[in-house]
DNA sequence: TGTACATCAGTGAACGCGCGTTCACTGATGTAC
DNA sequence: TGTACATCAGTGAACGCGCGTTCACTGATGTAC
């Protein structure tokens, strides 16, 4: 058996410590993440992280890609949700359960969208939850396309090394769109981010105090940008 | 006389300690800011550090100071040198001394549009970038108005809230605009802030190379949704 | 079912480190008369 | 112009702190026969 006693208790306990970890992170950021300050929350001598985790690093990798998972599978619950038909409603989905998620654990949404942590490598093998979203996008304006829908044309060209790029992407992932609805997506996804990053370190505090609102109006107009409606 | 030598000196050596800090800064990061290792740098013993800052903060707030000041004067004189009439022209100086100036001192940027540095407050009295790079979108903007052009209305109707926020900034600063039209330079604000963060913070990384063609792009088209071409 | 051995979790002490900040000091620069 | 005193910059030692990580250890849990 593998899922002896100790092996389930090994595994109640790396969550605990991750949990622990998380409290931390909320409280006092990133670099202030301390394997002691762990160790002491949960009643533990700090070398006993050791057998859990083998370096500070590693923890915070681990953290790091809970992250990403929590995110990328928020949202896609979210957007599944929706009538496959009503596309305007599957785009606000994403967009509205992306923000709720930043709002409700803020420090893990800037691990992954805030600065880089200096000196820290992302861990390689996760798939970016900004790539894993940005799908999700691509699969609903598809749809559009195919419902005979989706961004209009705005006759500007776009510029020879974006369209490269653009295009194998599209080859990569969808043979429906053409290279400048793909821009109107990538597009889409940065203003979502730059919408809930603003809101987040306090960048339209002085602007905007209902940011609910704005952020639906907003989501709303890169919706009928893209076609949705 | 004020300046006497030793004022000068003074002065002198403030700018050199800053300096120095923001080497530090730039390779380890706002957390990994240290007042010893700056005195290294500079050949001094740590305690005279404190002839010049009373504290560690204030040294990261003179940064912040320093760092807000710089994109706000490059974004200001990039804009000022173009032909007062080539809206299009002032909109990308806008963008595009953004982005440059964020990509030639990345760890500044991060200060002031990256996630906040946790437990630390920004100074007050200070005019956040944000609201002084606004202001300049807002008075070209103006001008597009003035001229019988902006930002097409949509029809869509503005949240209720939304538009109470839009109307006192209006009333402050310029009653030219409709909420219509203000809430159009907002979200070219966030779009311009978040296009550059994505870019810098990586998360385009799989999906977009030249940055640049990708960035002008993007901006030529926000350009022409607040009706500067 | 019972015994002998191997594996593993957690302990406690210790290491070396760099940090922010304080303090009494020395010697140089500036100021008042 | 010269002297007496006040101001200031920089020194060096010291404080207490929290950190990541190593290591030899004890005692409990699991495994093979």
């Amino acid at each position: 058996m593998q899922t002896s006693a100790r092996a389930r208790i090994r595994e109640e306990l790396t969550r605990e410590i991750k949990e622990a970890a998380r409290r931390q992170l909320a409280m006092h950021g990133s670099a202030g993440l301390s394997l002691r300050a762990v160790a002491r929350e949960l009643g533990m001598v700090s070398s006993a992280m050791y057998r859990y985790f083998p370096s500070r690093d590693d923890l915070l990798t681990a953290l790091i890609i809970d992250a990403y998972d929590a995110v990328g599978s928020a949202v896609e619950a979210a957007e599944s949700a929706v009538r496959r038909r009503n596309l305007l409603g599957r785009w606000l989905a994403v967009a509205g359960a992306t923000r709720s998620w930043a709002l409700a654990q803020p420090q893990e949404y800037a691990l992954i969208f805030g600065s880089p942590v200096p000196g820290y490598q992302p861990p390689a093998g996760t798939l970016d939850p900004a790539a894993r979203i940005s799908l999700l996008v691509i699969r609903l304006v598809s749809d559009a396309v195919t419902a005979g829908r989706g961004p209009a044309a705005d006759g500007r060209p776009i510029p020879r090394a974006v369209r490269a790029d653009l295009k194998s992407l599209r080859g990569s992932v969808t043979p429906v769109l053409t290279e400048a609805q793909l821009a109107h997506i990538v597009m889409a996804w940065t203003e979502l981010i730059g919408s809930v990053s603003s809101e987040l370190f306090g960048h339209l505090d002085n602007l905007i105090h209902d940011h609910q609102s704005y952020f639906d109006y907003q989501m709303q107009g890169v919706g009928h940008r893209l076609g949705l409606a």
